[in-house]
DNA sequence: GTTGTTTTTCTAGTTGCCTAGAAATTTGGC
DNA sequence: GCCAAATTTCTAGGCAACTAGAAAAACAAC
């Protein structure tokens, strides 16, 4: 009985694919210095390893060196696709679904001030604008 | 911030501790019709070794037989605190803890129409209330 | 073209999650 | 008490994610 297992990247994956979008292309070394930079201290093999798989998984692209020996790399996939399709799942799996009971557990995360609060709701009158039409 | 139990239960647990907070205490057999119900059929005796190791993270309890032989289980973590801690995990890795990215996927994620948008803007007056006090 | 450095390929191991069978135990029915 | 059924214990293995070393290949520089 195979996992349900998703097609959302994995921690280290999104890891390495937040450094791209910060960045892209990047070497193998630069993957690596942004890892440590977030505190993730990798042999450089290991890095190749994981951009590896991720260009099977088709989650990056590698790209031809411009001068030197070093591939780039390129994300393939958007953050604003994975982070959506992120949040979609939890709320699922976690929330059944309910946009209320996220909003409501949201709160509790974080604590909110009265800025960030009056924030949240600029957006949500600008929804319902849209929703009108 | 929020960050006491950075453990998670993974995918199999959250779906046993969720048939086990809509109706406590489950004997091992009706928490493996549940899951069926829920679309995931497992032998029974893979049931009773995720309930052991459940016990052993302190997820769960196992309270003795009442009068059968059947073992029976209950959470001892709220679901509250369970879907917090996932929320608040994904924000921070996903979102870099920006509770307005949260929401406009939000929006993104669920199609929602005007009375649940109505609803989520309720919720977030009264939050705006209570922050003024 | 030889030397030393960088990068890549190949290979392999560890861990956590999930899976479940065989055997042992316990219980209910007769 | 004895047997069949349900339950639990013990044990084991597969897979995905992560880790990285040794060896090979590519390159820069002389």
């Amino acid at each position: 009985m195979a996992r349900p297992n998703s097609e959302h990247p994995t921690e280290l994956e999104l890891q390495i694919l937040k450094a791209l979008w910060d960045n892209e292309p990047m070497t193998v070394r630069e993957v690596r210095e942004a890892l440590e930079l977030a505190g993730r201290s990798l042999a450089h093999t290991t890095v190749i390893t994981m951009l590896s798989t991720m260009v099977d998984k088709g989650q990056i692209e590698k790209l031809d060196p411009l001068q030197g020996k070093a591939f780039r790399f390129t994300p393939l996939i958007a953050r604003n696709d994975v982070s959506r399709g992120m949040l979609g799942d939890l709320v699922d799996r976690v929330f059944d679904g309910s946009a209320e009971a996220v909003m409501l557990s949201l709160f509790d995360v974080k604590d909110l001030d009265e800025d960030e609060l009056a924030g949240l709701r600029k957006l949500l009158n600008k929804k319902m604008r849209e929703a009108k039409s």
